[in-house]
RNA sequence: GGGCGCGUAGCUCAGUUGGUUCAGAGCACCUGGUUUACACCCAGGGGGUCAGGGGUUCGAAUCCCUUCGCGCCCACCA
């Protein structure tokens, strides 16, 4: 064998080479078989996205629990796939458009998609490719896209169902629109910033009597769509006004004063001027008291007929008009400084004009309640970490109706028909020929054609088609009955970040129940957001985001999967430093080199196996057990972070410190090739735990190894079994590590040399010593004696646990530092005897404690006790006794 | 303003229902070591009033109250 390998592992090399086996040979593909399914479905990053540190975080946590599902003989699916993300992809073309001299508005519809088009085919995919340099193992023959054909069918049909359903229906809402760029915005592209503004004290004469009323605003020129003046029915002050009159100063308009208790009392004069179609409190109040709504602006933020002789200004330049208005004809009672939150669109920096506009929504309080079940009750769902739960249900309880329409191009076009002169008359239909269809029935008019039908000109929000996607990826929707579907649904796991909870989790539950009558996935893991060291966000403006895919080059890619788990427990943000990779680096190398040093070795079968490394191995097989057991109890509870620093322990300490050092031959000298086959078994049992956190290098060990078949390749093989732990041997282990330890210790006390041979005296036991032959081969000890020594016989004395040993030296020993030493440690375990003592000897502590609690109890006081005659005796013995 | 969560070693975090010698891990740091797999390494070592205070208990990092500091979500006040 002894295939020359190089002497630090060359990722990039490594890497694409398995990779393009894996696909080749077809192992990430999955279709229904008999076997149990472990499904995943991958968030789907947006189509023109590039990878970023949140995106490997999240695909190296599925990558981990697929390989590791794969391994464990399920049939393992992971589907990925894109999101069209309407919003940014649509402001993406516009900008690249704008920058070609090319302005939206002059395009048609389908000029604009072939564009948008374009440059989804050409970055869309590029955050594919990176995935796969970080080793995912998707299923790529399954790669989806929210607007494919078929998903977007699904998204049409769905929306039709729950529209027959009596669910979907249209309606009004305050939206935040942005006048430059005339569209509006979701809450999250609207930025709030304190700006300073002023609060405007306003006179308005209350109707038949000679009194006003004095309002306060930030936005005078609102008045002009004010439609009632509200006071808080308990608030003295207004008591006489109820039921009275006011007019609107400049407008001559009679508008009723009216009583909520939404108003607080204490703010500004406690009286609060009411404008439904320009502010989201004031549109609920005008719907609850049934006022008119009036809309004052055109799309561009200028003022519309409603503004009066402002008709056509901008509302900036009419805000100060009117304020002077105001104070010349007496109305303004005051204008003071005032700071107060602006929103602002996040791409053009416009204010945002709050507009009332219409709108499709789902009705969501009926659809929530199997969602709210599933998680807080039945916990068919689990949230991980369940913290999660309380925030919830905090937003469940809370619902409100989706708004799901887009004043968009780039999406599902909303399927409704219109006919007729206006817009009040339209059918619901999957496509425009059962529209007609459904048209010519409902007017009993068979002249209409599919000209005379206009299609609604808004596109559904992007989660609409997101919130179908573990059913629609399996095409669960259209074809309900599908072997796929009823195969793979529900899925196992879930991996998100905690800001979609609502967006995208919560909304997939609902549409699980409602679709399927099943929650989408078993559990969600959520995890954090990826910060920088100083725990800032990870963002482009403030540049601290590592190139994720350089991070690759540089480090590798298990490097790099190594560093992101070794601290990210779920739901907790992750402060990333490049370090992390650098630790993941040299991990891969110690497995690397550890490799090299076994497969080096020449082979003697004619030589018998030590007695060392026979029990060396029969311990370390026991230690692997624990830690595998350890290690699917870690996955069980998804504590992937402690999974892999238990198998980093297992095989940097355990593997390479003591059993390596333990079986390793004098140099040059060959090894039993009992002891060799075994090693190269156990070495292989390493490398299966590795593999779905470091999928490359274990990879190409393992194929180093010897020759693999097909079926034989590592990302198939098994995870190891669980078996039965003899606990007895690895403590009797641990204490060979302590007399090791104390050994070495001994030798840079006494400058001795770390390989000097040395003679071995157990002064106070006759009984024999675990793992004998590991002592004497791995310490160094020629020769174990038990009997006492003389006391003045030249050697130190060392303790471990109970025992007293002595080696011999050639020099006297320093007399005095090793009596303070001894003393130190006799004082301290006297005071802790007594304290034990006195906890035993406390008859509530020996009626109240567990029986389980007190024996530990006792023996701790035992073992004091033996541990204070060995002190002493050693004191006795280094004062000549 | 409403809700949730956090504070343990220099850093990042474990610490299951209160009970082993329970105060831990990894990294960082300090000391010593390299012709012998790996300096991307080996052998040792130091380091914490478990945020502060009070309480419950035989016993508290763990449960309760309180103060301080921090984070997140929701609603944002004319």
């Amino acid at each position: 064998m002894a295939v020359e390998l190089p002497a630090k592992f060359e990722a990039a090399h490594v890497e694409s080479k398995w990779y393009s086996y894996w696909q080749e040979k077809n192992y990430f593909h999955s279709e229904p078989n008999d076997k149990k399914p472990y499904t995943i479905v991958i968030p789907p990053p947006n189509v023109t996205g590039v990878l970023h540190m949140g995106h490997m975080l999240n695909n190296t946590l599925q990558d981990i629990l697929i390989r590791k599902a794969r391994m464990q003989g399920y049939n393992a699916c992971w589907v990925p796939g894109t999101d069209h993300a309407s919003i940014a992809t649509e402001a993406k073309v516009v900008a690249k458009l704008k920058a070609e001299g090319i302005d939206k508005k002059s395009l048609s519809r389908e000029a604009f998609l072939d564009h948008a088009w374009a440059w989804t085919h050409e970055y869309g995919g590029v955050i594919l490719e990176q995935l796969k340099r970080l080793g995912c193992s998707c299923d790529w023959e399954r790669t989806k896209f929210t607007l494919d054909d078929n998903m977007s069918q699904s998204v049409l049909k769905v929306f039709v169902d729950l529209y027959e359903k009596g669910l979907i229906y249209k309606g009004y809402r305050m939206v935040n629109w942005d006048p430059e760029a005339q569209t509006t915005l979701s809450d999250e592209e609207v930025i709030y910033e304190e700006k300073p503004g002023h609060l405007y004290h306003i006179e308005y004469p209350v109707v038949g009597e000679d009194t006003a009323v004095v309002i306060a605003t930030t936005r005078p020129e609102t008045l002009l769509g004010d439609t009632a003046v509200c006071v808080h029915p308990e608030d003295e002050r207004y008591t006489h006004l109820h039921g009275k009159s006011v007019t609107v100063p400049l407008t001559g308009r009679t508008v009723p004063i009216i009583t909520d208790t939404y108003v607080e009392q204490e703010f500004g004069t406690g009286c609060l001027k009411v404008t439904p179609a320009h502010d989201l409190n004031d549109k609920e109040l005008g719907e609850k008291h049934q006022l008119e709504f009036i809309d004052i602006f055109n799309p561009d933020g200028t003022l519309n007929s409603a503004g009066l002789h402002y008709e056509g200004q901008d509302r900036f330049a009419v805000r100060k008009a009117i304020g002077k208005e105001l104070k010349e004809k007496g109305f303004l009672v005051k204008k003071e400084d005032y700071n107060h939150k602006v929103g602002t669109s996040e791409r053009t920096k416009a204010v945002i004009e709050p507009r009332i506009s219409e709108q499709w929504f789902l009705k969501m309080e009926q659809l929530a309640q199997p969602a709210i079940e599933a998680v807080l009750a039945s916990e068919d769902v689990a949230l991980l970490p369940a913290k999660f739960k309380n925030t919830y249900r905090h937003w469940m309880e809370n619902i409100r109706d989706w708004n799901i329409s887009r004043q968009l191009w780039w999406g599902q076009r909303i399927p409704v028909y219109y006919y007729g002169k206006d817009n009040s008359a339209f059918v619901v239909a999957a496509t425009p020929e059962e529209a007609l269809e459904k048209a010519q029935e409902k007017t009993q008019n068979t002249t209409l054609t599919l000209a005379d039908l206009r299609q609604e000109e808004d596109v559904l929000d992007t989660w609409f088609s997101s919130w179908l996607w573990p059913i629609s990826v399996f095409n669960g929707v259209l074809a309900p009955e599908n072997e796929e579907i009823q195969y793979y649904y529900p899925t196992q796991d879930l991996v998100t970040g905690p800001d979609i909870l609502f967006f995208w989790v919560a909304r997939m539950i609902i549409s699980g129940y409602e679709l399927r009558q099943a929650p989408p996935f078993k559990n969600v893991y959520l995890t954090g957001l990826v910060r920088d060291k100083q725990g800032r966000k990870m963002s482009k403006q403030l540049g601290n985001s590592p190139d994720a895919v350089g991070l690759i080059d540089t480090y590798g890619a298990d490097a790099v999967r190594v560093g992101l788990m070794l601290s990210t427990a779920a739901g907790n943000d992750l402060l990333f430093d490049e370090s992390l990779c650098q630790q993941g680096k040299n991990f891969s190398n110690k497995i690397w080199n550890a490799f090299r040093l076994v497969q080096g070795w020449e082979q003697n079968a004619s030589l018998t196996q030590p007695e060392a490394s026979a029990k060396a191995i029969a311990w370390y097989t026991n230690a692997f057990a624990q830690a595998v057991a350890t290690i699917n109890d870690h996955f069980s509870k998804y504590r992937i972070s402690d999974a892999l620093m238990s198998a980093y322990r297992l095989v940097w300490d355990d593997f390479c410190s003591w059993l390596l050092e333990i079986v390793k031959p004098a140099y040059g000298k060959p090894i039993d090739t009992t002891t060799y086959n075994q090693l190269i078994a156990l070495f292989e049992n390493n490398l299966r735990l590795l593999h779905p956190f470091m999928p490359f290098l274990t990879e190409e060990l393992w194929q180093s190894i010897t020759e693999r078949s097909t079926e034989e390749a590592l990302i198939v093989s098994s995870w190891p079994e669980e078996i039965t732990v003899d606990t007895t041997i690895l403590e009797d282990f641990t204490f060979v590590q302590e007399v090791i330890a104390a050994l070495r210790n001994f030798r840079t006390q006494h400058q001795l040399g770390f390989k000097a041979p040395v003679e071995l005296y157990v002064t106070n036991s006759s009984s024999p010593l675990p793992f004998i032959s590991i002592i004497s081969h791995l310490g160094f000890v020629e020769k174990i004696i038990h009997e006492d020594v003389a006391s003045d016989a030249q050697g130190g004395r060392i303790r471990v646990g109970k025992l007293s040993l002595f080696i011999p030296l050639a020099q006297r020993v320093d007399v005095a530092a090793e009596r303070k030493k001894i003393e130190e440690e006799l004082n301290y375990t006297q005071g802790f005897l007594a304290s034990v003592e006195k906890k035993l000897s406390n008859e509530r502590f020996v009626a109240n404690a567990p029986e389980k609690v007190i024996a530990l109890e006792r023996k701790k006081a035992e073992d004091a006790q033996a541990k204070i005659k060995v002190l002493q005796e050693n004191l006795a013995a280094l004062n000549g006794e």
